[in-house]
DNA sequence: GAATGCAAGATTGCATACAATCCTGTCGAC
DNA sequence: GTCGACAGGATTGTATGCAATCTTGCATTC
């Protein structure tokens, strides 16, 4: 039934691959190909990746730490399920932080920093063209991570991507239909000012780019939220 | 020669071991008693808190998450020696944060939270005239988180309580001598601005709070770091 | 006498085995 | 017929044992 995706992942990494599993489930939760509240048991990693369950729940503990799978007492862990509250504190956090880190990259930011990021917006577009949305946004939420590293700020840059990955759950949450992520145009925007180095206005291009995709969610009310079941069932 | 301290702890907690070990090794690291480059080893931990390693190592897991300790491949844990870039970013990030979130707080502060604030305070100043140095700045630091929660945003708060236990290791390194924390005076004013819901007043003296702190370290040149050795003996 | 190679001890990395807990389906009683 | 209790199966939590790797002290050689 399931090939053994993990024979080769683990060869090549020889002894990090609790973090090649991280990372693998991390892309999959990305590119939302496990939705959230997907049972994640460790018996079943284990035998997909080939390695032992030891190292299956070490990678799920650091999932954990970064809010992207939830564990539950003598259940196993779960694909986490960002409440309403939740999501709406996450964006607030991306536009304390992101709005000024991209100041600060546009000071810093190199050409190839510019070509980076237009690869970046290529490979989205290509995806995009290609229907996989989920790979789209996976490069989308790239996108703003390599700002972050362009802004030479490790530290912030970990926040964000943490934010970033999250808010990939947020969306397949609380996505408003319609919509294919014309953000291409304000990711555009933004690589010419920090081509640019007009910090200002990339600033105020990534506030309101970030502006933007929270309209785009339903964050009002627990209109789509499908995880709790009794209050989608009173 | 050591007792077992965990004992206690363990009976305590029931199953809840690997979050109070967690916890009581991050204190001890927050009042220094466990300075930066500590030698954590599992055995002596698993001895000293009466668990299995198991547990020991998930601790140990979860504190290189937060960056307070560093693993070495098969070499052990160590308390985390944050270097000069890193201590220089956390406290970035900090500006960042912390100013606008006091501003959130003070819209929302009710007097039991200013009862709550004033209560760390007077602690605060209980341990430092009890010589207790340790405990005074880990009070300190609690001070800070309080108010992120005060502010309602569990994740900002989240990220602003990694920073202050990082901001606790640098202290420990980059310490320029003297000053026994005058900033009681700082976190009086802020108390105040609370209080009174003064947004603007509260958010600039969380800025020059956090201006003052770094001005208070020494963080022009590795002069007091001990950790890298190569660059110390050139 | 100094430097290199080697071996023993110690410590972490990893996997497996066992115990505890939970879910679910079935049987029995009211 | 429905509700409650119980047992089987499955899954996670935890501990222990073995293998891999590093450190360090010692012996041997130049």
């Amino acid at each position: 039934m399931v090939m053994k995706v993990g024979t080769m992942t683990k060869k090549q990494s020889q002894s990090g691959t609790i973090e090649s599993v991280a990372s693998a489930l991390e892309k999959a939760i990305h590119e939302h190909r496990l939705p959230p509240g997907s049972k994640l048991g460790e018996d079943d990693l284990a035998e997909i990746y080939g390695v032992s369950r030891t190292q299956i729940r070490a990678a799920l503990q650091a999932l954990s730490h970064l809010k992207l799978v939830e564990h539950k007492r003598n259940r196993g862990a779960f694909v986490a399920q960002p409440t309403l509250r939740e999501a709406r504190e996450v964006f607030e956090a991306r536009a304390l932080l992101e709005p000024r880190t991209a100041h600060s990259a546009a000071a810093r930011c190199t050409p190839e920093d510019v070509e980076k990021l237009r690869a970046h917006i290529e490979a989205e577009h290509a995806a995009l063209a290609a229907g996989d949305n989920g790979r789209a946004l996976h490069l989308s939420g790239l996108f703003h991570i390599e700002i972050a590293r362009i802004a030479d700020q490790e530290t912030i840059a970990a926040f964000i991507a943490q934010l970033v990955s999250r808010s990939s759950l947020i969306i397949a949450l609380y996505w408003r239909r319609r919509m294919a992520m014309c953000e291409s145009h304000a990711h555009d925007a933004l690589i010419a000012a920090l081509a640019a180095h007009d910090g200002p206005q990339a600033e105020e291009l990534m506030k309101s780019h970030l502006l933007d995709l929270v309209s785009s969610l339903d964050l009002r009310n627990q209109l789509s939220a499908p995880g709790s079941l009794r209050e989608a069932l009173t």
